[in-house]
Order: C-alpha cells, then sequence, then structure tokens
DNA sequence: TCCATTTTCTTTGTCGACAAAAAAAATACA
DNA sequence: TGTATTTTTTTTGTCGACAAAGAAAATGGA
C-alpha cells in the first residue's frame, strides 16, 4: 500500500508541524478519506509528513481528546468508528444546539457577524450550486459555526462544533447515497434563519432553528427505528 | 520554590505515567491547588513524577484540550485563567445541561442506574456532614455525572463533565468566600430528582433540574450583573 | 543615568534510538 | 495434521540530547 503524494518536504516553522497534520487528519477522516476503522501508522505518517514522530504523535493525542481516532494501549490506532447506535443521541444534542445557537445569535449578535454569516452563507450557496457535496457539508457546518459564534456562548459554541464535526462524516455518507444532490431548501432555511436573526426576532429564531435541525434529522433518521428525541415545547 | 513530595519513584506499568500525571494534574488545576495564571514547567513536573518529559508532555496536550491549561507557542505554559467574563454564558449552559440530563435519566435510566446515583448521593450527603467543601465539590460533580450517564446520551454526558470540572474551579471560590459551609438544601433536592427519576416523572425531572441549576446558579450569580439567561419555558 | 544592542539563559519543540508489549510467524511435538 | 510453545516482527511508549525561540541579563555608548 503505496501512498503517492508527491509530498513537498519543505522547511516549516517551528511549532507549525502539528497543526499541520492535526488540520489534515481531521479533514480527512470527517471526509471519510480516512475510513472508520482503518488503521494510523505512526511511522507511515512521520515518512509522509518528513518529521519525526513526536508531532505526529502529538496530534494523535489531540484527535483522540476529540475522540476522532481511538487508541488501544500498546497496540494500534485506528480510525474511531461511526456510533450508530448513538445517532437518535447524536440527533437529540443537535437539534437542541440548532436551537440554542440560533436563539443566542438573534440575541447577542453584532453588526460584524451578520457579514461573516453571510459570507458563509454565499459559500454554501455556491457549493450547492456546484452541486459538490464535500463542499455544501462543509460550508454547512462553518455557516451554523459562525451563528453559533454569534451567539457569544463559548461553550456551546465548542460543543456545537464538535457536533457538526462529528456529523460531517454522517452526513458524508447519506448525501453519498443520494448521488450527491442536495436540496436547495437548505439555502432558503438560511436566509430565514438570517433574516430572524437580523430583526433579533428571538422566537422565530429559535423556532428556525429548530425546524431546520429537524428537517435535516428526518431526511437522515427516517433509517432509524427509535425516535424519541427531547422535545421541549416551546 | 520546592516541591518537597516524598515522592515515590516506583516502578510504573508502560504506559500509566500519562494518566497518572494528568489526573493527578487536573486535580490541582480543578481543586485550585495550581492557582489559575501560574506557570507549569516540564522539567520540573517530569523531576517530579520521576519520568521524561514525553509522557508529561502528552498529559499537557491532553489538559490543554480541555482547555485547562494554556500554551504559549515557544513560551511558557500556564494554569487557565477563570474566565469571569464568560461566566454568564457559563451557567447558561450549565443549567440547560441540568435540566436535560435529569429529563433523559427519568426516560431512559436502566435499575443498576439507580443504585449507582445512589452511592454518589450517599458521598454527597457525607461530604456535606463532614463539613468538607472540596469534597462536596467533587461529589455533587459524579453525583450528577451519574445522572446523566443514566440518560444515554454522551454527547450530553461529555459536555455536561466539561461544564462540572470547570465550574469546581468557580465554586471552590464561592465556598471559600462563605467558609466552606453549605446549605444541606441540595441534600434535599438531590433527594428529589430521585424520586423523580425513578418515577419516570419526565416533566417533574426537567423541572426540578432547572431549579437545582439555577439555584446554584443564583447563589453564585449575584455578583453578576448581566442575567439574560437561556430560559426556554416549559 | 538611560537606552540600544549583544550575549546568556531558560524553556519549548523536535529528533533518533531503544525497550516493552502484543501480535504474527515459526517451530516442536503428539 | 493439529496444537502448544518459542521466536521473530511490528508498533507503541519512553528516554536523553540538541536546536530554535523568546526572555532576561549584561554590555556599551551617549
Amino acid at each position: 500500500m503505496t501512498h503517492d503524494d508527491s509530498s513537498q518536504i519543505t522547511e516549516r516553522k517551528r511549532g507549525s508541524g502539528v497543526k499541520l497534520v492535526y488540520d489534515l487528519l481531521r479533514d480527512e477522516i470527517l471526509d471519510l478519506k480516512l475510513s472508520p476503522g482503518s488503521a494510523i501508522d505512526e511511522v507511515q505518517l512521520a515518512a509522509r509528513f518528513g518529521m519525526s514522530r513526536t508531532p505526529i504523535r502529538e496530534a494523535l493525542v489531540r484527535l483522540a481528546g476529540e475522540g476522532l481516532i481511538e487508541t488501544l494501549p500498546n497496540r494500534s490506532t485506528m480510525v474511531s468508528n461511526i456510533d450508530f447506535l448513538g445517532m437518535p443521541a447524536y440527533f437529540d444534542a443537535l437539534v437542541l444546539m440548532y436551537r440554542v445557537t440560533t436563539r443566542l445569535a438573534a440575541q447577542h449578535h453584532r453588526a460584524d457577524d451578520l457579514l461573516l454569516i453571510r459570507e458563509r452563507q454565499a459559500e454554501f450557496s455556491a457549493a450547492v450550486a456546484a452541486q459538490d457535496a464535500l463542499a455544501m457539508i462543509a460550508t454547512n457546518a462553518d455557516f451554523h459555526s459562525a451563528i453559533a459564534a454569534a451567539g457569544r456562548n463559548a461553550y456551546y459554541a465548542s460543543f456545537f462544533d464538535r457536533l457538526l464535526g462529528e456529523g460531517r462524516r454522517m452526513l458524508r455518507l447519506y448525501y453519498q447515497s443520494y448521488e450527491d444532490r442536495l436540496p436547495a431548501r437548505y439555502v432558503d432555511e438560511h436566509e430565514e434563519i438570517i433574516a430572524a436573526v437580523e430583526a433579533r426576532n428571538v422566537v422565530e429564531a429559535d423556532r428556525l432553528g429548530k425546524a431546520h435541525g429537524e428537517q435535516i434529522v428526518e431526511q437522515i433518521g427516517q433509517l432509524l427505528t427509535r425516535n424519541d428525541r427531547l422535545d421541549i415545547d416551546l
């Protein structure tokens, strides 16, 4: 198994190596370029990136901290499996975070937040137009991450980011099975969300966040039997 | 500055060093034995634990991943400061997690969960009786963590654990200023929560979780001016 | 005495090497 | 041929050493 990477072993700034490996590996995992369950070899990575095992190891420790890889003591390291049994729990948390972050954005956003949010929405819209599934998933996550940032709650934001990251893998599976064709409906829903946030309409933002989340969940969750998500009424 | 630790440099199992350092350092940080902002010296720690810098470093990376320490590139590593400005956001998230985890525990708990929860409650009750503030804070966190585990949502549970950890530092400050005397009221509230969970009374569990959280927040949050917590009505 | 520049010192980031642990392969024995 | 035991291989965990990057101290000039 060869890794034809034409890997440019260029001069790197001290300390930048870890971030490089971390970011790249994270993307590869979330985009399913590294399939769940596949083994990760430190020496191979070291060779690929032209550095020693030490920075590789640090990147792996951080990825393990996020649950993206799993480490068997003294034995193999591998890409975490997608926890299908945990999907109901995942969607429950995801929808709640959709709600909460959108609601808080309506409350606490500042003028320049909207600029960033609109940028993300433009990127998402472009990805939809280009029918690029990977880009759609990533830019959709960025969009909601920007919303969360505008909500000014770092705890929700980081939790939400983690959920969105984990979700990228599941969504990839989903859109793969639907031939990379994605409803442009999400673009419209995003626009509605932006409008509600801008108008500081908290109730409407909450409702839209919840609806948007549930809409996505429903499309995916048809496969699932169990359906006892948390449903706090408004 | 000497570290008189009578450090037993005994033979350790391969791979156990990291966890040892991580656990101990985490506890020392959360119990404020290491004050926020204080520097962390890798070499000193290596000497103290009788091991090389490598496993120390790995433990520090993990702690940094949880936000408990901060690393200035190429320069110092230090215990994270408590983010007082972020406290409203923190409490907002904390109360919501109190609610959600208690509610889910009422829905999804199994018989043996209650045994564990009661154990934790007994420990908390003992700590209150002994007027041991540190133990109270730790066992209270354990109690709610057990509730969260019974809720069968790993995402909420891990997020909640992180919040409870972060909270240990704030609570320590709070109880310090109140002369380590803590209302036994929490013990009763815990009992009510257990009863609601056992009865699978979801609405009541939700209400109690919210009330319990808000009660704690109010006691601490009097100091804070801003008070625009998320308030989803039931 | 005060400030700019150079030198030393401290602490981190990276490396190559080696030992421990577990798995895989090879061997011995019935 | 099938199974238990030994040997080899693979991969991780740990170590000591060194180089880079700042900070602190020392030096020099006005």
